[in-house]
RNA sequence: GUGGGUGUAGCUCAGUUGGCAGAGCGCCAGGUUGUGGUCCUGGAUGUCGAGGGUUCAAGUCCCUUCACUCACCCCA
């Protein structure tokens, strides 16, 4: 076979797939408890909305967005990030003239082209959650208490909360401007230093050892924090603390999108390698007017759903899976099939997960059939049972079988099943 | 965009100074014609990533190319 998926795309399927969606379903518990509603958005959207959305100068737009020209000759984006696309339905929709917040999720892909490595993929599939319309410090706190209670759900142990806070439109300028007044006098390189007149809070993130040793004494914007934005960070905090969720104050931690303002997090987790952030967001007060809407204070954030699989692998956390099947059939001959096939379709309708051998298998192979599906019980059904009326209930764990007869089949098999 | 690593069976990987293409797992069949797993026996499957070169002879050496992968950068 010559085709194969698109570089940097990663691809699910059986048996880690079921796990995929265990994934998304733990996460949209979360969600759906603290009473968010879901919310499908587009996944391509107007170039501009992530331009201005996202910011000019992140690399995600300079160099990371899958841009095209549509048959009509738009410029459309496969979304790198869910954020200005919420939001820009909440305001096209009028969801913000009703109470506020507006509470959402969503899911599904995301796209960024970059150069694939362990963790980072070109189609990236996220789990995101928007509170619009409130500068409340407690809804600050319910987003990450969503976010924790899906790894917790999830069995994942090892994950860090990450905690910064960058300030808004009063006292962040002015910290920004001491920051790069301190970076122009260190010795970096002619990328570092770009970044310093373009984003200088990303400089304090470099991984590299040698820039970490020279911006040890960066001023932190903890220092330069206006008197609300300190009250906010200090609310968010306590009530983390009242919900028993542990963090680390992080003051170097920065996001690469433009738009985050106050609150911003990162949930890392330590044995992924180079791409340990495994979910991330913050508040976005100023993103509604970027694209043109009113004033409308938001924050959410986005866990990603292939790294949150790495993790899972990683920890060797056991992720519970529905059954995919409950009861085989074990049909032998024409007949036999064809009466099992009705009631494996009864078995179903009941509630109870239910798969046969196709094809004429002979016994042998059906039985591989229902060792291999995992079912608890097999129902064997030949000549000799059909003119009895009856059928051969198996358990497949201790080995024991007993005729029944074929009208108590699906009553006996639920009965069974639900001990 | 920059740098490193790896391409051999469905999967994970051995393959010596260049000399018959291999193992484990998985799959199929039989042992057991109405019984799976465990066990035993047997079997099938290869463009050795691709193209070119050196050689009596290339999985192995050289060149080119493609793919995958890890890291930088950046981010979920």
């Amino acid at each position: 076979m010559s085709f194969q998926a698109p570089k940097g795309v990663p691809e699910y399927y059986p048996p880690r797939s079921a796990t995929f969606l265990a994934v998304r379903a733990a996460f949209a518990e979360a969600a759906r408890r603290a009473g968010y509603a879901y919310i499908e958005t587009p996944v391509f959207e107007e170039t501009e909305l992530f331009a201005r959305g996202v910011g000019e100068s992140t690399d995600v737009v300079t160099k990371e967005m899958y841009t095209f020209a549509d048959r009509g000759g738009r410029s459309v984006t496969l979304r790198p990030e869910f954020t200005a696309g919420v939001l820009r339905s909440v305001l096209e929709h009028n969801l913000h003239t009703g109470q506020l917040p507006v509470k959402l999720w969503t899911t599904g892909p995301a796209f960024r082209y970059e150069r694939p490595q362990a963790g980072r993929y070109r189609q990236l599939q996220q789990f995101d959650v928007e509170a619009i319309g409130t500068e409340d410090p407690a809804v600050d706190a319910e987003t990450i208490a969503i976010a924790w209670e899906g790894y917790q759900a999830l069995g994942l142990t090892r994950v860090r909360l990450l905690l910064n806070t960058l300030g808004c439109r009063q006292c962040r300028p002015a910290y920004r401007t001491a920051l790069q007044e301190f970076l122009r006098g260190l010795d970096l390189d002619e990328a570092t230093r770009e970044r310093i007149e373009i984003n200088p809070l990303r400089v304090l993130d470099d991984k590299r050892p040698e820039v970490r040793e020279r911006v040890a004494n960066a001023p932190l914007i903890t220092d330069h924090l206006c008197a609300s934005c300190k009250a906010h960070h200090d609310r968010v905090r306590e009530l983390l603390a009242d919900l028993g969720i542990p963090w680390e104050d992080t003051p170097r931690l920065v996001r690469g999108l433009d738009y985050y303002s106050r609150t911003t997090y990162e949930f890392d987790h330590p044995l992924l390698g180079a791409q340990s952030g495994i979910g991330g967001g913050g508040r976005y007060d100023g993103l509604s007017e970027d694209i043109g809407g009113p004033p409308l204070p938001g924050i959410g954030f986005a866990v990603g759903v292939d790294r949150i699989m790495l993790a899972i692998e990683a920890e060797g956390a056991e992720v519970a899976v529905p059954p995919r099947c409950e009861v085989y059939g074990v049909p032998l001959g024409e007949v036999a099939a064809r009466r099992m096939f009705s009631l494996v379709g009864e078995l179903r309708r009941a509630g109870v997960a239910a798969d046969m051998a196709y094809g004429g298998k002979g016994l042998k192979g059906a039985m591989k059939g229902a060792d291999r599906s995992g079912a608890a019980y097999a129902v064997i059904l030949g000549e000799r049972d059909l003119e009895a009326g009856t059928a051969q209930v198996k358990d497949m764990a201790g080995g024991e079988q007993a005729a029944v007869p074929l009208e108590e089949i699906v009553e006996t098999l639920k009965g069974r099943l639900s001990r």
